[in-house]
DNA sequence: ATGAAAGCGCTAACAT
DNA sequence: ATGTTAGCGCTTTCAT
């Protein structure tokens, strides 16, 4: 149907190698050849086949990119930085998601390496170290975003997730909470044990008694946020403040507390993790720890993109980044004396 | 580096034809022969190389998808519905954000022709119908989604916008509201087109004279929901109710609103369009025309891939669906006595 | 049941 | 400045 290489040649009465040079701007074509070239390219539409010349090159120009759900915003921002700046270096991106599944992950983890792409952006649940270092090996260039894998060694980009948990329990605390409960998912994934231990740390620093029933841990989802908050609102001892670990047990936290007819702040105050232009007009405003996402990935596909483009096959010692997050204050927490927090007390 | 069929073929003493029915699981190999071949493949980590057997077969086993922006809860969930039916079938997903920029429309399309996808889903600008059917003529496979193109036949999925927006505007007007304004985006896309269309239609029906003042368009952003919301507001005239036309907008208008300081329903009533968690949570909840985003992108998806498989060269008459809204009424509309529509009068 | 060999469309090394 | 040709890794037709 489309005509090839060796069809341009023909019709343009010149070889398969200079039409290879017109086509890819190499020097050495006189104008005038090139001119006949590029004439009989455009008359016949003609538009390099790339699956050629990628096995020729061993290059496609693809990188894949593996996340949870693409559903979920944190992603979705992951997934469009990514996208960003692959397009601005001339990649694309196949868009893979594996919902927090091992198997899925492994079953896309083969097909992208089928697929050849140049690279790989993951965030990993953590679970396919054996595999991921097997594609390491073969020299496709893979960047960690947002977690690590144990057994891995390899470029990562990284949020603080610790200190990001850490100053939001602490605000609380400053602001004369005690009883603060955190709902959180699964510590076997890095953010969440990160953002558990920051948690910790506010509450020792600060000689508050750690209390498990203000512990509430579960997937990173939805309905988790909404099962859990009911768990702590049924709970004899309520908690003042929740602190819930990443957007959607937000969304969950939030949802509960509507259910159960409570008023934010007064009743119960409330810091999110992940910030979105709906926490703005939420009534009242969400006080959020925002995560960097676009510059998360954003520089994963920079960090990507270089090393891939660098091929340095010797680069031994990996780069991990890590970046800051942002305490964004706005209503759903209120200062709180010592005082009434006892009162509070039942 | 990594091995490939000849390697296979000359350790386990077979020709690279067998190994090549061993890896498709094709018949007429004897069961100790492909025991033999198996063994060697697992040994040496062997896998295929997806690029050579797309170049052979003239097959990829991907589908490029061009939404306008991921970022937009209406494009991810296109877009991950979309990714679930393919992976179903075993195809991969190229996602391009074309930013509703024709220019980077035609750039995605020429690229995706190069990479030889099986075939493309796009929610057009409307801008590239030449080319588009260009890659029809060339017999790749296409499937307009959410927008028609004018000058292109090709299989579609529509939401019926027309209605969605009639339905919202005659709730609205059964509810006692007389001045109602519509923010929408560009009419040269048919959703904004079919959105304005439906507007009118119910006043119409209802005898109620249309007012330029209350008609505001600009593009389908969430600034665009903003300016335009507070032009609203500043009126001489001020409307008792605003009808949103898609998600940004309505974000916007309710930043807005907030902004003035003015409280849904009792100050103003608001309708928005595309259903999303977060609306629910809201004070007071909005009442929305929900879009079955999820079916428009599987459908899609399912729609494609049966004509990629089908390859049916000498199909004539393309096939549009066109999929309906629903109301979802909540507390962002109150019943209103025309009386009391007088009054609010300035 | 298995093998030999052509060829998908391109690039790149080498020759002229 | 241009051409010849090998070959990327696979599938597939035709032989045997």
């Amino acid at each position: 149907m489309s005509p090839n290489i060796k069809i341009i040649a023909e019709k343009a009465g010149v070889s398969t190698a200079t039409v290879s040079r017109v086509i890819n701007n190499f020097p050495g074509v006189r104008e005038k050849t090139r001119k006949k070239v590029l004439k009989i390219i455009s008359e016949l539409n003609y538009e390099v086949d790339g699956i050629a010349r990628s096995l020729r090159q061993k290059k496609t120009f693809k990188i894949g990119v593996i996340v949870e759900n693409i559903l979920s915003q944190f992603y979705s921002i992951l997934a469009k930085s990514i996208e960003d700046v692959a397009h601005k270096y001339g990649y694309n991106v196949i868009l893979c998601n594996a919902d927090d599944d091992p198997e899925k992950e492994l079953n896309y983890l083969k097909v992208l390496k089928t697929s050849r792409v140049d690279g790989i952006i993951i965030a990993p649940t953590g679970k396919n170290a054996d595999y991921i270092n097997s594609l390491l090996q073969s020299n496709i260039k893979i960047v960690l975003v947002d977690r690590l894998i144990e057994g891995v060694e390899c470029d990562a980009i990284l949020v603080d997730n610790e200190k990001g948990s850490y100053n939001a329990v602490k605000y609380l605390i400053d602001n004369g909470y005690r009883k603060i409960a955190l709902i959180n998912g699964f510590t076997d994934r890095t953010t969440g044990k990160e953002r558990l231990n920051g948690y910790i740390r506010a509450l020792k620093e600060n000689n508050i008694p750690i209390n498990n029933d203000f512990i509430k841990i579960r997937d990173f989802k939805k309905r988790s946020g909404i099962i859990l908050t009911e768990e702590l609102l049924k709970n004899k001892e309520k908690p003042e403040a929740i602190f819930a670990a990443n957007l959607d047990l937000t969304l969950g936290a939030l949802l509960s507390i509507k259910n159960f007819g409570l008023k934010i702040p007064d009743d119960i105050a409330v810091i999110g993790f992940d910030d979105t232009d709906w926490e703005q007009i939420l009534e009242p405003p969400l006080t959020v720890v925002r995560q960097p996402i676009y510059d998360l990935g954003s520089s994963s596909a920079e960090m990507l993109i270089k090393n891939i483009e660098e091929d340095n096959k010797f680069k031994k010692d990996n780069l991990i980044i890590t970046l800051n997050t942002k305490l964004i204050e706005r209503n759903s927490v209120k200062k709180l004396s010592t005082i009434s927090g006892q009162i509070n007390n039942n």
